[in-house]
DNA sequence: ATGCGACTTGAAGCGCGGTTCAAGTCAAGT
DNA sequence: ACTTGACTTGAACCGCGCTTCAAGTCGCAT
């Protein structure tokens, strides 16, 4: 009974089910110090459910623009890690800038849209809008 | 007079300074179809002052991340393409939808900077609005 | 014992957006 | 005539986020 092979562990083949990822990143992804598996059956990895939450988080951040050595750093944070905080919150204007970037592409694409300048290019009104998007 | 090299004219050096961009960029973004020198002289392109506004918003949608062959195809955009508006319409939405998206990680963030949690990551809170940025 | 299918490894390859490099051209200055 | 300096070219290289490939290792069923 001790020494087990713990029914509860995932393989690989299930991880890249469930979390929507091929098994070769979940391998990159290790490379990278993201995640780690929990055991080993003989040559094959073994990942605790726990697994697919830090990969949904991991998802959400690279969706978000981190690259995956951000992640991998904030993966880490503990409360103690005030460089890393002062990051985050670095990073949560920077996020916070993007927003209002986009928001005003969204508003110069939404002209564009609707616009029968020819070429749409050189309207006027267009070429005010993406200007102000990104300005200096 | 006929046959004078044009003095109104910049060189890639002058549209590098001007633009931000690297030379190298800039005869990059010539390969890909983004710019054109309006003539040469010799072997030395030489570029009109418009090709400034050009490459203004074309960092614009580089910067909102639109791949450069996306901005190739919007750049010769005419009112009657309409599979063209089409495809801005739905960049529009694209950009909407991620602008929502990013404001819920700014949110999340903006909790992860003021957390206590140890380690960060596992906060119930920032798990639960982290779960919100990408849903499914 | 043979084969299968899912895993393992390291190395190479890919698309993107460029930069860097070696080798060459050209105009202007001394 | 020679140097300097800004340009020209094509080809190679880069970091990122992976995928693909070849070759090998398992456990299990036939």
């Amino acid at each position: 009974m001790a020494g087990e092979t713990d029914e509860a562990l995932l393989d690989i083949g299930e991880v890249a089910r469930r979390s929507g990822l091929a098994p070769s990143a979940l391998r990159f992804y290790e490379r990278k110090g993201l995640i780690e598996p929990a055991a080993r059956n003989g040559l094959r990895r073994a990942y605790r459910p726990e697994t697919l939450d830090r990969l949904g988080l991991i998802g959400c951040a690279r969706d978000a623009g981190f690259t995956l050595a951000e992640i991998s750093a904030f993966l880490g944070a503990r409360p103690s890690d005030t460089a890393l905080r002062d990051r985050m919150a670095a990073k949560e204007r920077e996020v916070d800038a993007r927003v209002r970037q986009l928001t005003r592409l969204r508003d110069s694409l939404r002209h564009a849209s609707v616009c029968d300048h020819d070429p749409l290019v050189e309207c006027p009104d267009f070429k005010r809008a993406i200007r102000n998007v990104s300005p200096r």
